[in-house]
DNA sequence: AATGAATGAGACTTCATTCAT
DNA sequence: CATGAATGAAGTCTCATTCAT
């Protein structure tokens, strides 16, 4: 009201994109915060000041609000990854990179979303179609491909099928923030995904890296012996 | 409908158990596969075959229903895991053991279960006070009382918190079956506890022991063979 | 069960007239707490320690037994007054008696038939046919006799519909006792009901007997005075 | 219907309170007429011709509704009394008005608010708070400062407690009113008002006036003798 | 006679969604 | 574009009542 009288050249077109961000961070949160099932457009209107009739203009329905915030979500995460992930060098660096990355971004944004994924992402009338599901591969792509190379320049066993090794990684992840979120604590992110990183990698090497150590001090130990009795022979 | 035309000679009681029992089992598949928020009172009494004012003469209310549900499914797998365990000797064996049989209960009953308690588990208005927290002590607390064990005897890594151990062996399997369930495929246990129980312990055992010791030789080694190369070549 | 295996030579019928017993007082009960709708068929029963089942053997419904609770009711308090009103003489003494008594009455048994009565009495779909009015009518004929017989000897005033007494003399004592309930506070029955009769009656004699004649005395003398005095100053 | 076919310039807020003022009013009867526990939303819907769902948008629940029901009736009346009221001389006066007011008013909106407020007002877990009781005590103020005050000047009798003064006052009116519905006969208010109002005076004025008109009387007959010897020896 | 079990009908309430303005 | 108002559909829960045993 006041507001608007005064706001002078404000394009039209801006001001609905405004709301239009202003409505997707604010379902952001609340979805966030209580679930899909329990979110209501209500409570939405409510934080952002507009009417419920409002955001339906913006969007069709609350599915579409949810998967549209959820696409939002995971773009913004997805291009910050793209951008960054290229300038690590190093499959274990990569992967440390990305295991903070991923525990930085569910810390900041609440694990909420992440649930959401994970529990609206399963029902069988699929409410979501498979708009989740590629969502969460186009996301898990990077880490994919890190591990994919991983396992190609022998830095990562190759014994077990790539899926089992992304969930050996995401897995956790989630499982730390939710302890986190049930006891209302804190998380040190940058201890916690030192730790996880530390952790998971060892697990992740190829477990012949020993004989492969052994292998390798033997070799050298031949190959010393070699040049000795070389120079010896000379 | 097969009972009811001819049923005879069923005690009085046992119906009445046999009942509580079917909206039990029935309730339990419900709220796992829709969640708590989704699962209706209606769904349930229509898939036990009975009014919905049936079940509510059994329990109290939703909630009530809820937490039947999920206190019955732990009190099993907590009855089983107690029985089992005990006979079972050494660090890894016993966690592999666990692995296995976790990864086994939920593929059984679905991750639905699962996600039901990590996602009510959180909401701030504790719905189920902390029902659902205590349940999820006890049912950890021998796999906790295996890693305690293990950090006390060397066989696993003392660096971390439990916690995060405990978050680094659950994570996982939540991770591998809801994949498992989003892609309806079925997962074959043993083999993906056996992977996964590796890898996990790879990564839980202290990282010095045997490969530092390895490093150290072979850099004694090498550093001798160095030395003496050196000196032979002058 | 215990009981029923030892207490010997009860006949049937008394066991059943106990019973029928039980259930009315305690209906008795439960509708002067919370009122006919509020009570529950569950709630009587579990307080006589019977099923809901069994209530239902011995009224047809819940509308029939709260019309024989108050048919009881009522008949025990007419026979009472029946019974003892002969036995005092005088109309302001008759007067006082009833006052006490229906003071009594509604003190011990709680306010709450009196309520039920004038709540329920009232809706237009009658629930209860007319059975309240009719019940109210014969409580209420040992008073309107009393009333009757006053006027009929002068002692009561003549200028008011009989109904309009009525109103005035019970009216109050529903009004005191919803007060003592509201305040959970005990009534001092006696000295309430000589107040409240004192008051009332003193409304219900005719204004113009005593003072009256009193009036008109005066009247006669000091016409009388002044008509001498203008004649002496003459 | 008949408005919404042509409904023109109706302006957008009129609309509302329009229907919040015939949901308040059609509450008011349905209250009236059942009182609460019978009273159902579903019906109050149906008499306004909205959907239950509407009235829910302006009240947040059936006790909310109640309330603001029992609330905006006393203001009315309340406001109404403390208007008129100043303009009365005389306690006497003052208190017949006030009798009169409330008769007029119970015959008007039916008995049932005021069997609601008494019916409900007494319930143990309180449903309405307080709200009812201190409605209830701002409407018999005025009343109860009228009684307070003819105390004070000796024209009300002093020799009991005012509360039980109102119940004698208040307790008639209800009772006739009952009476009134029951028998479904209309009352003749004047008449009523003014039978009720010179019954309740009589009974509330000192019962020794009677007394001091004799001893007025016996004054008057003294002075005139006094003066009459005078006049005599004169 | 007594009852355990079951239920139909209906209560209040919530909420995504529509529509005229 | 924004919204006040309205609502259909559905949800949880209650309770008097029935019936086979």
């Amino acid at each position: 009201m006041t507001t608007s009288s005064v706001s002078r050249r404000v394009p039209v077109q801006a001001r609905s994109e405004q709301r239009l961000k202003a409505i997707l961070e604010t379902a952001r949160l609340v979805f966030s915060e209580v679930g899909y099932a329990c979110a209501t457009m209500t409570e939405i209107a409510r934080r952002v000041g507009v009417s419920e009739a409002t955001i339906f203009t913006y969007f069709a329905s609350k599915r579409d609000l949810c998967v549209r915030v959820l696409v939002t979500w995971y773009d913004e995460i997805i291009a910050q990854v793209e951008n960054e992930l290229p300038l690590i060098a190093g499959t274990r660096s990569k992967f440390t990179y990305l295991v903070r990355t991923h525990l930085y971004r569910l810390t900041v944004d609440g694990t909420g979303l992440c649930a959401l994924i994970l529990s609206e992402g399963r029902e069988k009338d699929d409410k979501f179609g498979d708009v989740i599901v590629e969502l969460q591969r186009r996301y898990t792509a990077p880490m994919m491909s890190v591990l994919a190379e991983g396992v190609a320049n022998g830095d990562v066993r190759a014994d077990m099928p790539l899926g089992l090794l992304r969930s050996a990684v995401y897995g956790p992840m989630e499982h730390v923030l939710w302890d986190a979120v049930r006891k209302e604590k804190a998380v040190d992110i940058e201890a916690t995904a030192a730790s996880l990183a530390g952790l998971l990698w060892q697990g992740l090497v190829p477990p012949d890296t020993r004989r492969a150590a052994l292998q390798q001090l033997r070799g050298d130990i031949v190959g010393a012996v070699k040049r000795f009795e070389a120079a010896v022979s000379k």
